[in-house]
DNA sequence: TTCCTGACTCCAG
DNA sequence: CCTGGAGCCAGGA
């Protein structure tokens, strides 16, 4: 059913890279693949990313503000917080403390 | 087939 | 400072 189209691939590609105790936005990664105006393909792709193995942290995803908007898309609505917060990232009102410190931007690296 | 929605973001008013 | 519209594009009804 997943089309597996190679947008689709490189976001996974990318969440997966995302350090231990890191965070990141939808368009920083649409950012690195070249479709900043993309962002919501790039939520879209955390929807299938449920079913994926290896699974993609897509905890680790969230918007520019460091908001947990796709909290409600886990298994529970706080099971996104709870997983961040077990990785060591301050988590207050489903948003992020400290935004810029855990922050970590692909093209920052440019590699895993 | 068309129409609508959405885990986003930017820009104008 | 806050609000609304536009751009993006894949799926479901």
């Amino acid at each position: 059913m997943p089309k597996n189209s190679n947008f689709f691939l490189d976001v996974y590609d990318v969440v997966r890279c995302i350090p231990y105790g890191r965070v990141s936005s939808y368009g920083a990664i649409g950012a690195y693949l070249g479709t900043v105006k993309s962002a919501r393909m790039v939520g879209w792709a955390m929807n299938q990313a449920h079913n994926l193995s290896p699974p993609v942290p897509a905890h680790r995803v969230v918007n520019r503000n460091g908001l947990l908007t796709g909290k409600n898309h886990f298994s529970t609505p706080t099971r996104m917080h709870e997983l961040l917060t077990n990785e060591g990232v301050q988590v207050i009102n489903d948003q992020i403390i400290n935004l810029e410190e855990y922050f970590w931007d692909p093209q920052d690296h440019l590699q895993c």
